[in-house]
DNA sequence: CTGAAAGCGCTTACAG
DNA sequence: CTGAAAGCGCTTACAG
């Protein structure tokens, strides 16, 4: 066994200074109640405490304040390779709890075995709240609202199939589409292609369709295309966009833009683009999603529409926070924004 | 506040049976002792508690025990955005950890000063060891040292600069190098260029040394070409690929192959080499470092080496457990595969 | 075969 | 102005 850590406790203070063990907690936490303390008796505890680098045992604490001090994180961590989606939350997460002085249990779940697992391993016995994040299957969402019921604050930030009765804080789908679609049009697009992805609703998609229709340009319904191969890794992969873009070009529709649905896709389609003597952005403009580090790696550096993660890792503390509190939140999808670069200049 | 949580405790369970808090807790946690028990009184209480999903709260018995089940992962977040290196190592980590029943506090720190924050916010007391990973700066070894010598076990995953005395587990610098040099060799290259970076002692380029020499190729200084400009988020960057190369052909070296420092290196290569008319792979070869997402992502699919974080997080928390356990743990450096694609066949 | 009792290190309502 | 005492929910050496 390693050697044990010496550490100091608050009877040590107290038998030092000859006072008792309530009034160095008391003095110490700050929390005097009804209960006076001389000041050169306040001041030589906290003298004494500091010189000895005291720090109260947080799991007594919490043991005897029924507050953990601490939320958990539940990541199922399905996302674009690359794509930065996940350590841009897990920056704002950890920055916001800062703030508030409260400390992060991490964990991962693959499947809804590893959700199943991880409720079997108690971290919920130990947080004051949790957050859920990731494109998880809805088995899990009955467990969540059951741990919800038992009394702990829980908030998500998924995708898609939002738990009932649970707030949910993500990226906007649809303002996405439209602001992706608003930008392009800006740049004097007249045409712009739409990627699509193989799922029954698409938010993105309709936030293309708004913003063609308030700048009164007609839909065609050939520019929107969708990857061949239904399967997640795929539908946002460089290859798909390789592939709508050579369908596009295939099938002789005539486009000036296109919207990806990440930036990935949106790469492979500037690839494929420039092979067939087509030039980015002179002839097609291409602006992606996510403003993941292949922006800047690729070629010609990549415009694309923000996720905000990271603002997203703060509100979600934010709001945790507040419903420990007892406060109960509301969903939220934060706006993006725009940030261009040379393919749509 | 929020309702709190109602939670079956020890004594609910004893109280229901009719029999001691004390052989509730020997029959559930199975330390039973000297204690003998009546296997059908054993049977009784396990199908209650089961019944009530009883789980002991965690912090009584850390309290308790004096192990907390925890470790804390403290990280300074460098490295080459994309590179998804942090994210392997956390899935490493968090995966060893479940084999363990370990739980993990995650913390960030981008300077000294979130360093020092750390310590102040005690999770070094919460934690049974601690893993620090990054590449800091060496002010907080003293730091690292102390913790150390309090009793707490540490192990750091740095690339440079180890703390004396506490065993380090990263990526084998040494390795990559050369098995990058000798993928080429064995392709066909005679005269591999290296792209180092603005450092002092570079062991990839030792790598890269010793394995032209093993394959008894003559060394050439012009082969070895450095970015120029010293910024750490410069030096593994696609511009610094593209300077380099052009350096190297603006210059009329002959070279037949490129070992980059990185794929976002590598791949700024690739697109320089393309735009000169120079081809890839019939007349230069190239290869990267970290097997990033960036490897499939680029027009042509490029050959890298791994850095194999999940393996490292694996090994950081088996080293650390054993260490918890007693036993110090020695320094690794895990060795890399070639993951050989198009820009090398 | 089983339980009473002490104790992990705090916090706090209550009594002087 | 300050302290004794109970208690958070477990675990375990010890006594029957």
């Amino acid at each position: 066994m390693h050697k044990t850590r010496k550490t100091v406790k608050i009877k040590d203070i107290a038998a030092e200074l000859g006072v008792s063990n309530s009034l160095v907690s008391k003095v110490i936490s700050g929390n005097l109640g009804t209960t006076k303390v001389r000041p050169e008796l306040q001041e030589k505890i906290l003298k004494r405490a500091k010189e000895l680098d005291f720090r109260p045992n947080p799991l007594s604490s919490a043991l005897k304040r029924g507050r953990f001090g601490a939320i958990g994180l539940l990541i199922h961590p399905i996302g674009v390779p690359g794509s930065e989606l996940f350590d841009n939350l897990l920056k704002g997460i950890t920055k916001e709890l800062n703030n508030h002085g409260l400390r992060l249990w991490l964990q991962f779940f693959e499947d809804d075995q590893g959700f199943f697992d991880f409720c079997n391993q108690e971290i919920h016995r130990s947080v004051d709240g949790l957050i859920v994040a990731g494109v998880p299957h809805p088995t899990i969402h009955s467990l969540i609202e059951s741990l919800n019921k038992d009394g702990l604050p829980i908030i998500t930030s998924m995708r898609r199939h939002t738990v009932p009765n649970i707030a949910n804080i993500t990226y906007n789908d649809y303002l996405q589409g439209k602001v992706a679609t608003q930008h392009l049009i800006e740049k004097g697009c007249q045409r712009p292609a739409f990627f699509t992805v193989f799922e029954a609703e698409d938010e993105r998609k309709q936030g293309y369709l708004d913003a063609l229709s308030e700048a009164e340009i007609p839909f065609d319904e050939s520019l929107i295309i969708a990857p061949t191969k239904n399967h997640y890794s795929h539908n946002f992969s460089f290859m798909a966009g390789r592939q709508m873009t050579e369908a596009l070009i295939n099938c002789n529709v005539h486009f000036d833009g296109i919207v990806g649905q990440s930036d990935m896709q949106a790469i492979g389609a500037m690839n494929t683009l420039r092979e067939r003597g087509i030039d980015v952005p002179s002839q097609v403009r291409v602006i992606g999603v996510d403003d993941s580090p292949f922006c800047t790696a690729s070629t010609l550096p990549l415009s694309s529409v923000t996720a905000e993660m990271t603002t997203i890792g703060h509100e979600l503390i934010k709001r945790l926070v507040a419903y420990i509190d007892g406060d109960k939140p509301e969903s939220l999808a934060v706006p993006p924004q725009v940030i261009e670069r040379e393919s749509t200049r």
